[in-house]
DNA sequence: CGGCTGGTTGATCACTCTCAAGCGTGGTGG
DNA sequence: CCACCACGCTTGAGAGTGATCAACCAGCCG
């Protein structure tokens, strides 16, 4: 295995990028991914490894290209609440802001491409398309964490587990080709045990506990710890309490 | 008592107006701010009345000028979970939304400057300070929401209700004139004890419990249910379980 | 082989919920 | 004027969910 570092990969053509469509810079013109094509580089993390801490100086914005990253908040006596789980194309940082507000953790190996904080902050002025883009995604990230809101105050700990799985298998859905939703759906965790329980709020022998209960009651099957095979969808969203209808706005 | 109804009240000067400073428009020059006045309508709303339910058509968006509005996800079974505490400058609905997502509800006597949404939404495009000072807006909010996602996953019960007084007398003392922060602060609660538990991810009960056992130790005093006076600060942060120093971030 | 990490399971504890009774205030109607 | 009720709140008793403490297992690597 190799040592503790940051790797930076070779820059890419943003054409070719696998969140072109997505991600912050999803609605630049040419010219305008040529302009963040000036001030972008890729840096490549190692499951497990910190990618900041909290508080300290963060000089850039991110994109994750590839891999799962986490933002956590911790108390003092060591209490930790997940309070973010970045996926590819997702944005890391705050336009404006000098400091870290959370822990960064790379839970998959991770790639993110980075733009230095001044130049990207200039760009965002001049060229509406960042700005507007970046707004949409932080609309639905506040969408997002209100939903986990709900979960985090109301939700059982069943519940809290069949959310969290039904939420990994709908984007793993989504990221896999359109298939008919119907069969089973088959997905490997990308968290242990205890990241799960710093998203849900919970311990790591509930966690463990409720995943038993879900393989006793057929919900889930388990093969090894971590690959999941759900073979009713339906059952599954049964498990979580929220509305049968996905309730999707536009 | 007045029927059941929305107030249109008189339109008012913008240049007068006491969230001009702070709410969307915050940085509209005024050849902007004309512009605006031009698509505004101020409504008011009764203490207690829904603003809009969770799936209805909503077809303005609004910044709160006075009083106090909250947003809330219901479960099927009746479980409530308060998902934002609407104060005034803050901002109501999404642009590109045409459907609320939360129930919105005056706890208070409310007034709102509500902008019909399509001509909002042509603005934004057109101009920069607005869609500008929105992203700063909601990535505020986002931050406040993750900041309740710790409260709502990891703290105890007494750390939550400590932590939601602590936020209220943080913002009634930087709206009143900002004396010495040293002595005492006294405020009412503009939250009854069920919407406090909705906001905490507690019952009613435990909330009152652990106001009374705040009382007896000294770290609040109630005079009446609602009005509160916190003698020492500084020992109310010391039951929130957060950071003694804010760690404030710019 | 031994140690380490991640995970499972058991026993017990305790915090918060649930169910229930009761209080005080303000409003309404007889 | 008082009886009555509704509402917001408090308090108590008991139950239950999830936390805590602890033992143990499997896989992996040195």
């Amino acid at each position: 295995m190799s040592v503790h570092r940051d790797i930076r990969s070779p820059t890419q053509d943003c054409g070719e990028c696998p969140i072109r469509h997505r991600a912050v810079c999803a609605r630049c013109e040419t010219d305008e991914l040529a302009q963040l094509e000036q001030i972008k580089y890729y840096r490549s993390y190692q499951a497990g490894q910190t990618v900041i801490w909290s508080g300290d100086k963060m000089d850039f914005v991110a994109s994750v290209v590839t891999g799962i990253a986490t933002l956590t908040q911790t108390m003092e006596d060591g209490r930790r609440q997940m309070v973010g789980l970045l996926l590819p194309s997702d944005f890391v940082g705050r336009p404006g802001r000098s400091a870290a507000a959370y822990d960064v953790t790379a839970t998959t190996d991770l790639v993110m491409c980075c733009f230095r904080r001044k130049p990207f902050e200039e760009m965002m002025a001049s060229t509406p398309h960042i700005a507007h883009r970046l707004l949409e995604m932080t609309l639905d990230e506040l969408d997002a964490a209100r939903e986990w809101m709900l979960l985090l105050g109301r939700k059982t700990a069943r519940e809290k587990i069949s959310s969290l799985l039904a939420i990994i298998a709908r984007r793993d859905a989504s990221l896999k080709e359109p298939r008919a939703d119907l069969g089973a759906i088959t997905f490997d965790l990308p968290l242990t045990r205890e990241e799960m329980a710093d998203y849900l709020g919970l311990t790591l022998e509930t966690v463990s506990r409720q995943m038993s209960a879900l393989k006793r009651d057929g919900i889930i099957t388990l093969d090894g710890k971590r690959h999941v095979t759900i073979p009713s969808v339906d059952a599954l969203m049964e498990e979580t309490g929220d509305d049968s209808d996905g309730g999707f706005l536009v």
